[in-house]
RNA sequence: GCGCCCGUAGCUCAAUUGGAUAGAGUAUCUGACUACGAAUCAGAAGGUUAGAGGUUCGAGUCCUCUCGGGCGCACCA
């Protein structure tokens, strides 16, 4: 907003150089109330730098403030309150709304550098669970912010396809797997003899030896674990991309962790040339000052997870040429990529500052993390089935005739989904309630889509002509719009600088909070002679709010 | 034991990154549909920000300690 920048630049003149631009913008605020004006500045700070009162340096400032978009100045008890001109400040922000439509909020932060994400990543032979949720829709939110602020973006899927877990699967399936039952139902299948291993395992360790040898067995290219492990991921990676279709979701590289198998070697005489690894209890590990060691090879040879990530952020640097990477993985592996990043560090890797772990918190039941050991698992599968089961009931109850039901029904069903994940900030613990996320009122993906449907039919049934020239709104109840459609690409700024979705979902919902008060005592419609200079306030509600649901992974139906 | 995350209204969460009187949703109660879409809006009520110190003009936010919860901590990923 223009009028940001013209108020920091008087500011700064007035302060001869004490603080620079920057830092003026920075602590620019949005005031708390209303009668305290629409911008205000502190000067607690510049009170030691002038040896003067807060009190006397605001006055001072406010004498100074003088813009054709200010109708007047405060200055009360160390502040600098600064009042708009409403009428002329809702013109430019609607005529700028209008005019850059979906691509107002573009930033050009990223300057077209590469950003690679490390998102969903979920293991093969395990279902889809509720917990690779959270890193799926943060995931793929982050990349679409990072698109509009510029950056180009890689979307990796790091499926889980190799590890110990497959030799559990193989010893069990060897026990008690049947061919035809699995072909059945596969993911259900693969989880029960998941779970009966971990029971059998607890009374039984030799379980967890003929595990980790037929993992050997595996990395040495042993056929039948090779063919078994084929076909437990083909059935997974099938299944997988069931729910991406209904979340809408699509990844430019599927290199799972097997994808490194043969780039791990290259790693470890790295790691061998530079004098970095070291024998301990039979195992090769990297020792790291202020963390546990990094173990790279196992006392019988075979490799370990990180092992595997080392090779992937080497793999990725020499083929995408990242400026960042971020790792959208939960926080409970928080330790692995600090030891991760030291790792590449020590290798003497400059790229390695680029690399990120967006941690998040846990989806908890009972106040306790779901284990797939203990098969105590939400399946999403059936909680996206849920709600777009119920977004129909509400169609049918309310729309009736509505067409292409099924359609707005999934996007309502799992925008609900969506939504409830991202508003929440990504470092707080979740748990799990279906009536939580099946919830259609309130602050709600639903409650925003329902926003966007009514302002849509507004501008049908009053035929908006986007081109035409507007005469100014004068209605007192439009200016919260107005605000907030200003602070838009402040908010686009922020999801990008801290990776946080959550400040997008807000918005959305502040704004569809302040265009439905708007909605409630004005009638858009009813005079003529108004009629399109209120559409146009509409129009620029409808297009923000479709942008920022879009940039959240979720659709914007017309009408449902 | 050590490390990381967290503790705000009955419940779920905010709080412009240290700013003015801590705000929403939900649940409860009340009001508004022959009304541009009631998946909405208006109103009531709800608080010693876990507790104690400290830093400063100012602390829910930063530091220290205590209490409480979650997650990690060598051959899983």
């Amino acid at each position: 907003m223009k009028i940001k920048k013209d108020v920091v630049e008087i500011v700064f003149n007035s302060l001869e150089g004490q603080l620079s631009r920057e830092q003026i913008e920075h602590m620019l605020e949005k005031p708390q109330y209303d009668y305290m004006g629409d911008l205000a500045f502190p000067c607690f700070t510049l009170a030691k730098l002038f040896r003067q009162s807060p009190q006397s340096i605001a006055s001072d400032i406010a004498s100074k403030i003088t813009n054709p978009l200010v109708e007047k100045v405060e200055a009360v008890r160390g502040y600098v309150n600064v009042f708009l001109k409403r009428d002329k400040v809702t013109n430019e922000v609607i005529n700028e709304v209008n005019r850059s439509a979906q691509e107002y909020g573009n930033l050009d932060i990223g300057r077209g550098e590469v950003v690679t994400l490390d998102f969903s990543s979920p293991n093969i032979a395990k279902p889809f669970s509720m917990g690779h949720l959270r890193s799926t829709v943060i995931g793929n939110s982050l990349a679409l912010v990072a698109e509009k602020c510029g950056y180009k973006t890689v979307k990796i899927n790091h499926i889980g396809d190799w590890g110990t877990q497959f030799g559990k699967l193989i010893v069990a399936y060897r026990l008690w797997g049947k061919e035809d039952t699995l072909r059945q139902d596969p993911i259900k299948e693969l989880l029960k003899l998941y779970v009966h291993f971990h029971e059998k395992a607890e009374h039984d360790p030799s379980l967890n030896d003929q595990a980790r040898e037929w993992f050997k067995k595996l990395e040495e290219g042993n056929e039948e674990a090779r063919s078994l492990w084929t076909w437990f991921r083909e059935e997974s990676l099938q299944e997988f991309s069931k729910i991406y279709k209904k979340l809408g979701i699509t990844f430019d590289s599927y290199h799972g962790e097997a994808f490194y198998n043969d780039k791990m070697q290259r790693i470890v005489d790295l790691l061998e040339e530079k004098k970095m690894l070291e024998q301990s209890e039979g195992a090769h590990v990297v020792p790291l000052e202020d963390l546990p060691p990094c173990l790279i090879r196992k006392r019988d040879g075979s490799t370990l997870y990180a092992t595997r990530d080392l090779a992937a952020a080497v793999y990725r640097q020499e083929n995408y040429h990242f400026k960042k990477s971020l790792y959208v993985v939960g926080n409970e592996q928080s330790l692995h990529f600090q030891q991760l990043f030291t790792v590449l560090k020590k290798m003497g890797y400059e790229w390695q500052k680029g690399m990120e772990h967006i941690s998040f918190g846990m989806m908890l039941k009972d106040g306790k993390k779901m284990s797939t050991r203990k098969g105590k698992i939400v399946l999403l599968e059936e909680v996206i089935q849920e709600a777009i089961s119920l977004a129909m009931k509400n169609i049918n109850d309310k729309n009736p005739q509505l067409e292409a039901k099924e359609e707005v029904a999934r996007h309502v069903g799992t925008g609900a989904i969506i939504f409830h994940d991202l508003k929440h900030h990504r470092s707080n613990d979740i748990e799990f309630s279906l009536e939580d996320m099946l919830r259609f009122e309130g602050e709600t993906g639903p409650y925003v889509q329902y926003t966007h449907a009514r302002a849509s039919s507004l501008l049908v049934k009053g035929q908006f002509e986007k081109d035409s020239d507007h005469v100014g709104i004068d209605d007192k109840e439009a200016w919260s719009v107005v605000t907030q459609l200003m602070y838009f690409p402040n908010v686009i700024k922020r999801a990008s600088e801290n990776s946080d979705p959550s400040q997008i979902a807000k918005y959305v919902v502040e704004l569809s909070r302040a265009f439905n008060q708007y909605y409630g005592s004005v009638r858009v419609l009813d005079d003529a002679s108004k009629r399109q200079a209120r559409l146009s306030l509409v129009y620029s509600v409808k297009a923000v709010l479709k942008e920022g649901l879009r940039l959240l992974g979720l659709q914007a139906p017309e009408k449902m």
